[in-house]
DNA sequence: TTCTCCTTTGCAAACGTTTCCGTTGTATTA
DNA sequence: TAATACAACGGAAACGTTTGCAAAGGAGAA
C-alpha cells in the first residue's frame, strides 16, 4: 500500500474527491468547515499529492530538463547552479543528464527526458549536427541552447561571443610577443570552431602564419595532458598555450609542470572561462570570463518566457566576453 | 494537440490499444505482421511513450531526487557525477536540487522531489535534526546519505570518517611545529562536529589546549573570508589555519593574499577534500582526500540495492581518508 | 463433424488527479 | 406560499498507459 491519495482523504472525511480537492487547492466554493476538516485529515494522513497524475491532466510537469556534457565540469556546474536558482523560484524542478560528449547519448538522453515530459529543455550541444535540434523542434518543445550554439539554425540560445574570444586571445598574446603559439582547442563543436576562426583571422591580421600542427583538438576520450605531450615529443616548442578552457588550461599546467617548464617565463598560459580556481592556481591563471553566472540566470529566463509565452521570435544573446590578465602570460 | 498517443498509432495501424501497447514493448504474443507494421507506425508519427502515464500505472517513475546543498561545490558536483554515472546505466534519472544549507528549503524540496513520486532520493543533510529523515521514513522512501551523517539514526549513510578527519589534521599541523591553529569549521552538521571532535581529542592529548576564539564556525549566508578577516582583526595570530574543506581553504588563501600573509612561510593551511584545484592552487595544498568519486558511486549502488531488492538492513559504509601532503604546510 | 488447443486480438479496469456540469438543500424575495 | 438564487457538494469524464481476462478464429485430432 503506497502513500495516501485524494481518495483516501475524502473516504475518512465523508466527502467526495471532488470536494476534497477543491479545499487542498482552495478553488471553487467550498465550505470553510469543511476545507479546515479536509487540511486536517491531510496533513495527519501525510498527505502528497502526485505530480503525475497532476502531469497527466495538466500536460505540464514542472520539470525542465537539463542536458551538459558533464557536471563535472565547473564551467557547466555554475551555468547549471544559474539556471536552478532562477527556476526554482518559480516552482520548476530540473532533471539533469550528461552526454560526456558523444552525440549518442546525448540523443538517448534527449529522448529520455521528452518522455519524462519536461516542460523545456536548456542544452549545451555536443556537437554542430542540427539533428537534435530538428528533433526537439518537431516535438515543439520549448528549449534553449546554452554555451554553444549551432550554425545556420534558427533557436533560443545563450553564447558568449566565440568568435571575440579566439580575437582577443590572439591579440593579448601577441601583443605578449608571443609567435609560437600552441592552440588546444575542443573539438566537433560550434564554439571550438568559432574560436578557431577568431583566432585564425586575427593571427593573419598580424601578419603570422598558422601551420596546422599549430593547432591540436581534444576529443572524447583523451586528456588534454596527452596531447601536449604528444606536440612536445613532436618536436613543437611552443612559447605560449592558448587553451580552450581553463578546464583544458588546469590540466595543461599540470602536464608542463610534469615536463618542468615554468610557467609564463619558458612558456605562457591562457585559458577561458574564468572559473574561481584560476584566481589561485600557481600562476593565477589569466583567461577570458565568459560570463557563466549571467549565462544559466539568462537562459533560466527566456525558458521561462518560451515554456509560458510561447513567444514566436527566438532569443539570441551573445554575451562580450572580458580579459581577465593574470600572471600566467 | 500535443504528441503523438498510443491511440494514435493504434487507430491509424487498425489496432487495439492493448496491441499497439503489447508490440512496442515486445511483451504478450503478437503476430510479427503486426507488430512491424506497429513499429513503423510509431516511428513515423514519433511516438514518445508518456512516462507520466507509465509512472501512474506502475508505481515507478526511474527517477531519483539528489538533494545537495548547491552544485556549485566542485565536491558535490563530482558526488553527483559519481551518481549519475552509476544509476544512468540503470536507466535512471536525477532530480537535482539545491538546499542552500537552508532547512526549510530542504524540507521544501524533499516534498516536492515527493510529489514528483522519486522511486529514491540521495541526500547531503543541512543539519543534524533528524525531521528529514524521519519524514522520508515515515513515507517508506528509499534514501541515502551522503557526505554527511545524523547521528544516533538509523539509516544507509555513505561518508568519510570525520573524526579521522579532524585527528589527522591536528596531528600533521602538530608534527609540522604548529600550536597555534584556527580551525575555520561547518556548521550546524555532523560531520563538523565530529571532525572538531577528533580535532580537539588529539590536540588535547599532545597536550595543547585549544581556547574558543581558535574555533569559528562559517554560518550561511557569511563568507569564510570575513570570518578570517574578522579573526585577524581581533588580534589573532595563528601560524596555520585548518580549514573544514578545500571550498574554504581556497577562500582562506586569497583572503590571506590580500592580507599580503605568505604560504606557509607566515601561515600554513589546510584543507579537507582534495578537489582537482588543490593541485595546483599557490602554493598546491595539503588537503585530507574524503574519496568524493568512490562516495558517489558508492552511495549509488546502495540506493540501488535498496530500491530494487527492498533490504531491510542499512548500509554505513566509513571511508577513509587520505593525508595528501603539498606544499602549504 | 465436433472437440480441443493455441495464437492473436480486443475490452475494460486501474493508476490519481482536475474540472465541467448537474443536483441538492437552504435562504431570500415577491 | 411559491419562485428564485446561490452556496455546497457529488458524479463522471478525461489524461495515456499496462495487463488480466475473455473472445475470436483457425488448425489439428478423434
Amino acid at each position: 500500500m503506497g502513500p495516501a491519495t485524494l481518495k483516501d482523504v475524502a473516504r475518512i472525511c465523508g466527502v467526495s474527491i471532488a470536494t476534497a480537492s477543491r479545499a487542498l487547492n482552495d478553488k471553487g466554493e467550498v465550505n470553510p468547515e469543511t476545507r479546515k476538516r479536509v487540511l486536517a485529515v491531510a496533513e495527519e494522513l501525510g498527505y502528497v499529492p502526485n505530480s503525475l497524475a497532476k502531469g497527466l491532466w495538466s500536460g505540464k510537469t514542472k520539470i525542465v530538463g537539463v542536458l551538459v556534457t558533464t557536471i563535472e565540469n565547473p564551467f557547466y556546474a555554475n551555468v547549471v547552479s544559474g539556471i536552478e536558482r532562477v527556476l526554482s523560484d518559480y516552482g520548476y524542478n530540473i532533471l539533469l543528464s550528461s552526454s560526456h560528449e558523444d552525440p549518442e547519448r546525448e540523443m538517448e538522453a534527449v529522448r529520455v527526458l521528452l518522455e519524462q515530459r519536461v516542460d523545456g529543455l536548456v542544452l549545451a550541444p555536443v556537437q554542430s549536427s542540427p539533428a537534435v535540434v530538428e528533433f526537439l523542434n518537431k516535438n515543439r518543445v520549448p528549449f534553449v541552447l546554452v554555451g554553444r550554439n549551432i550554425p545556420d539554425v534558427d533557436t533560443n540560445f545563450v553564447v558568449c561571443d566565440d568568435q571575440l574570444i579566439g580575437q582577443m586571445a590572439a591579440e593579448h598574446l601577441i601583443k605578449k610577443g608571443h609567435r609560437k603559439i600552441l592552440f588546444i582547442n575542443s573539438s566537433g563543436n560550434h564554439s571550438a570552431r568559432l574560436r578557431l576562426q577568431g583566432y585564425l583571422n586575427t593571427m593573419k591580421k598580424h601578419g603570422i602564419n598558422v601551420e596546422d600542427q599549430w593547432i591540436r583538438e581534444v576529443r572524447a576520450n583523451e586528456t588534454a595532458k596527452a596531447i601536449l605531450f604528444k606536440a612536445l615529443d613532436q618536436g613543437l616548442e611552443p612559447t605560449a598555450i592558448f587553451c580552450f578552457c581553463d578546464h583544458i588550461a588546469v590540466e595543461i599546467v599540470r602536464g608542463l609542470y610534469e615536463r618542468g617548464l615554468k610557467i609564463p617565463s619558458d612558456i605562457a598560459v591562457l585559458g577561458v572561462d574564468n572559473l574561481g580556481v584560476t584566481e589561485i592556481t600557481n600562476p593565477p591563471l589569466t583567461t577570458i570570463d565568459t560570463q557563466h553566472n549571467e549565462m544559466g540566470m539568462k537562459t533560466a529566463e527566456i525558458l521561462l518566457k518560451v515554456m509560458e509565452n510561447r513567444s514566436l521570435d527566438t532569443s539570441k544573446v551573445v554575451l562580450t566576453p572580458k580579459l581577465i590578465e593574470r600572471s600566467s602570460s
